[in-house]
RNA sequence: GGUCUGGUAGUUCAGUUGGUUAGAAUACCUGCCUGUCACGCAGGGGGUCGCGAGUUCGAGUCUCGUCCAGACCGCCA
């Protein structure tokens, strides 16, 4: 037997009994006459005690070999500690070894096993199975966990059945980039990874299923981001025979009750915002409400002002900036250095000054009297110590530049707290989106998604201002769920697809199963899907993805610890009928 | 595809206007140390300054190219 208990379980009312203890040496004390070993596993440390009175010699002789992270088997008698270490739960007691067993040796690993780590991001990933030894990452995993088991908690009380859906199934050119799998045994044929199992769980409605979910991996070929991975984790969930209400009250129960468990948090009934709302409010539709400066629309009182920059504008659009007024030039010259960056991408930036005297200074002085500026410091709701900052421009741009601008500030002045957590539905979203380079309408959300019933005529007229039954959940700024009533019924469908720029046939060619079971008795239905690894990154109350997911990918979709994706032997390619380009 | 930042000891980093033998901390090794727990003390080993070219009497430092990493923009129905 490896071990009777494990290296976190041992209190001073065990003091007497004699162990069996398994795990790895964190570190070593050795003060010539004692050695002390830290045998750390997955529940703690416990402390083993050498000592040359009364430690065996051999024992002692082979204590002072042992290296970091070897794998260690010991038996010994639990005692009191003549020091004790108040700081870890294991820290009144400590093993009198007996017997010592190095199960396995280990190299010095290329970065220390602690909870701050000296090794960088790169280094990490590659020897991930180290890096997992350590507390943060393993409390993350371990974190996730319980998110998951919750999840499943709570959706099977609300008699929600886990259904698996194929990884393998067909490309679609909607939506992002697909991973593609050629298929041996269909020559010249590629199956598609899923991007979600948005069409499947439909079916699954369709096959009466009516409350599903999963907790399932979906593909994206697209770039990474600190948030983004080119595989993760969904909770994909669709009911029938729900209206959008139906769908908002199920999974608003569903967040507040991993707030309740997972973070003690109670949360009351979740705001609710529409699109045009949170983008004329927030300029953003993932709002982060866990503080104010909201956007003051200032076209009213800024224009025709002889400002040429603002009346040929198509929004000025200004936020106050809490205690802004100690910034000096210097700082607030970097700002505007900040805003200009092609990142950003704004052309300059105004500000007003709103001194505590009740005075305002602003940039534009020449243009705009006390008067002038107290209808801004109005509409922006500023107060005595604030800065106004001020963005033109067209609309769309200027929205997501001050946005940007927001949230830097918010970051700066530490209102972003990770401990406070503001959910809120953003609901209405438009039905379609005008997409420059192909010029023609894309599904804002996907070509499922139902147009409000009564704004359907509205789609031959001005199809970019219809809504549609979409609605996301937001937490503290990111989009964690998204979701839709979906189309149940094949002539809505058809007419979408014609929208979207389909044919007929390439509708029927594409999505054709789709249409086929419209056909057979679908329910009306609709569902949502979070994102897994993103929701327990916040609620972890971190911003990057990539510790709460054992063997993330890098930056450029790498897996730097299997080094993949690599080259296939040309037996391989063979078999598959794909040969590559020089 | 683009913008920015970085790449120097096992690791994390410093390295001034280009100038002698490239440093610190930590890790590692050796010795000492009668209760350590970030143990302490003394000593030691450890470098293709990412790679390639160029400028220069001289390049870790400047220029160009390239590779890698990270953040962001585009992209992500």
């Amino acid at each position: 037997m490896y071990r009777t208990t494990t290296c976190g379980a041992l209190r001073s009312n065990d003091i007497g009994s004699v162990v069996t203890l398994s795990g790895w040496v964190q570190k070593t004390r050795d003060k010539g006459f004692m050695i002390w070993v830290d045998l750390r596993d997955r529940y703690g440390i416990t402390q083993l005690i050498f000592d040359e009175d009364r430690t065996p010699k051999e024992i002692m002789e082979s204590a002072k070999n042992l290296g970091r992270e070897n794998v260690i088997q010991v038996t010994g008698k639990v005692i009191e500690r003549a020091s004790k270490n108040p700081t870890i739960p294991t820290g009144d007691i400590e093993i009198l070894v007996t017997k010592l067993i190095v199960l396995n040796e280990a190299k010095t690993p290329p970065f220390t096993i602690e909870n701050e780590t000296d090794g960088g991001e790169d280094l990490r990933m590659k020897y991930r199975y180290l890096d997992i030894r350590r507390n943060p990452i393993k409390e993350n995993l371990i974190f996730r966990h319980k998110v998951t088991l919750e999840v499943r908690k709570y959706l099977s009380n609300e008699e929600f059945i886990e259904v698996e859906t194929p990884y393998l199934i067909k490309s679609t050119p909607e939506g992002a980039r697909d991973f593609v799998v050629p298929s041996r045994m269909n020559a010249g044929q590629f199956y598609a990874l899923p991007q979600s199992p948005q069409t499947f769980k439909q079916l699954l409605m369709v096959g009466g299923m009516d409350k599903y979910f999963q907790i399932v991996k979906c593909f994206r070929d697209e770039d990474l981001r600190a948030d983004r991975q080119p595989e993760f984790t969904q909770i994909d969930c669709e009911m029938a025979f729900v209206e959008q209400e139906d769908v908002l009250n199920t999974f608003e129960g569903l967040t507040k009750h991993l707030l309740k468990e997972i973070k003690g948090v109670a949360v009351e009934k979740f705001p609710r915002m529409t699109y045009d709302e949170a983008m004329q409010r927030y300029g953003n539709d993932k709002p982060d409400i866990r503080f104010g400066m909201e956007f003051g629309e200032l076209n009213d009182v800024a224009q025709h002002k002889n400002f040429n920059v603002f009346n040929n504008a198509e929004l000025v659009v200004g936020i106050a900036v809490p205690g802004g007024n100690n910034y000096s030039r210097k700082e607030i010259d970097k700002l505007i250095d900040w805003v200009k960056r092609p990142q950003v991408g704004a052309l300059g930036m105004v500000y007003v000054r709103c001194n505590e005297d009740g005075s305002y200074k602003s940039s534009v002085d020449k243009f705009y009297d006390q008067k002038d500026l107290a209808k801004w410091v109005e509409k922006t709701g500023a107060n005595a110590g604030d800065l106004i900052c001020v963005l033109s421009g067209e609309k769309d741009k200027v929205r997501a530049q001050l946005s940007a601008l927001r949230m830097e500030l918010a970051e700066r002045l530490g209102l972003r707290n990770p401990n406070v957590f503001a959910p809120l539905w953003v609901v209405d979203f438009p039905l379609l989106e005008w997409d420059e380079d192909t010029q023609r309408y894309h599904a804002m959300h996907h070509p499922f998604t139902s147009p409000k019933p009564e704004q359907i005529p509205l789609l031959k007229t001005n199809p970019g201002a219809v809504k549609a039954n979409a609605y996301d959940l937001v937490l503290n700024g990111n989009e964690i769920g998204g979701g839709s009533i979906r189309i149940h019924d094949k002539q809505t469908q058809a007419m979408m697809f014609d929208y979207l720029g389909f044919t007929p046939e390439e509708a029927k060619e594409q999505f054709g199963f789709l249409m086929n079971a419209f056909e057979y008795g679908a329910p009306p239905h609709g569902g949502i899907a979070f994102g897994l690894d993103r929701l327990v990154a916040i609620l972890g109350g971190q911003e990057t993805i990539r510790d709460f997911i054992a063997f993330p990918k890098n930056n450029s979709g790498r897996d730097v610890m299997i080094d993949a994706p690599a080259k296939i032997d040309q037996e391989q390619l063979k078999e598959l009928h794909l040969s590559i380009e020089k």
